[in-house]
DNA sequence: ATTTAAATAATACAACTGTATTATTTAAAT
DNA sequence: ATTTAAATAATACAGTTGTATTATTTAAAT
């Protein structure tokens, strides 16, 4: 833990730009090469092109690569997961609200569409980028489970459910037809996504 | 389509090694490869070495590394459908052969473990890879269609069902529970797939 | 106006990349 | 045994890579 340059506020340093904004701008730079030119493409000098600045300025954000990807890795975390708590404050009753969220995990718009494909890049490059990788820990799965959780305990889901493997065939179902929808867009355009989601949503649920 | 090297017997030219044999072999060190460092690490050297032959070795047999990496993954994709095949030819009932060739289609053991893992990393790689790339083209999205049919056929399946829907459903399963397992193998270990898998099937067929 | 350190820029370097070139070895045919 | 071309090996080259180094510019404080 280095010290954060951006705490030094009311001294006699000079403050002239917004630290974390810049390398905010540098990564959301790093998504766009990742988007056109996949994760082969993301080198520093093509970042620092797409994001307008010099090699010697991305350095002085990011001292290394990795840290620049894990901090663009962690932006994408980060701007999804408060999408999904907007969503959750919004008093949505209990299969609306499940069903919304799951949307968000989806590539229905363009946003979430780029927004997947650059979190699955960066989900493959770690795999073989660390040298101990230990799974993945986005709480994906235990939020799947909280959510059939939730249902349950409205009495909305049909009897006799292993809610475990439930939430293992859900969160399969919703990588899945992410990843179908990203390799295959033309057959699998947004309509055709979300009837397969309300499709599997009306299986587990009560009538 | 270049002439085949393959076919120059019996003729004044020496013939020393399976030009085919030779190629595969390559191949598969490529595999490996992908395996342990990711299709980053997939350079012209390292799966030289890899496979025990000289650069100039290698490059006698694939002009350019696209061309290499095009012949590896087309041999996944073979050895699998030859699977398949074998299985299709077994004369089981209905219910089992679909769930046997689908068991197929996962990462079940060590040797399909592998087989999709490297089939993922070159899905990916194509995408951006190609400079047209037009969505995947493996057929297995119609056998899935062809399998759901056949149950339909032998009226194993419940009424309904929208076949179209269903087929993406279950293809989206496929895919998603494979590539969960890739990622975090310690929560989805093989009986737990086959838990889900089973499970699915239950849910689609008539009781 | 001067000082100060952040912010940026320019250049350098060793390692690695795909591909090309050339030479050597090998084994089958005569 | 000699010839022939496949098979292999060694080396070279230009381009790219991540990172390091150095110098310059900028704007806030005194």
């Amino acid at each position: 833990m280095q010290p954060n340059p951006v705490v030094c506020y009311n001294t006699d340093m000079p403050k002239i730009v917004d630290h974390e904004e810049r390398k905010s701008h540098i990564a959301e730079a790093t998504w766009r090469v990742i988007l056109n030119q996949g994760m082969k493409g993301a080198t520093v000098r093509k970042i620092a092109q797409e994001a307008g600045v010099s090699l010697g300025a991305l350095r002085h954000y990011f001292a290394t690569q990795q840290e620049l990807l894990g901090f663009a890795m962690k932006l994408v975390s980060d701007r999804a997961n408060a999408r999904i708590k907007d969503i959750a404050g919004l008093g949505l009753p209990p299969k609306e609200l499940v069903t919304r969220v799951l949307m968000e995990l989806l590539p229905l718009n363009d946003n979430n569409m780029a927004e997947m494909e650059v979190w699955f890049a960066f989900v493959f490059h770690l795999k073989y980028a660390e040298e101990d990788y230990g799974g993945l820990n986005d709480g994906i799965y235990p939020g799947i489970v909280n959510l059939l959780g939730h249902l349950e305990e409205c009495e909305l889901l049909r009897e006799g459910l292993d809610m475990s493997i439930e939430a293992e065939r859900l969160y399969a179902l919703l990588d899945g037809v992410a990843l179908h929808a990203l390799l295959e867009p033309q057959r699998l355009d947004r309509e055709r996504i979300l009837r397969v989601l309300h499709s599997h949503m009306d299986s587990i649920c009560r009538e």
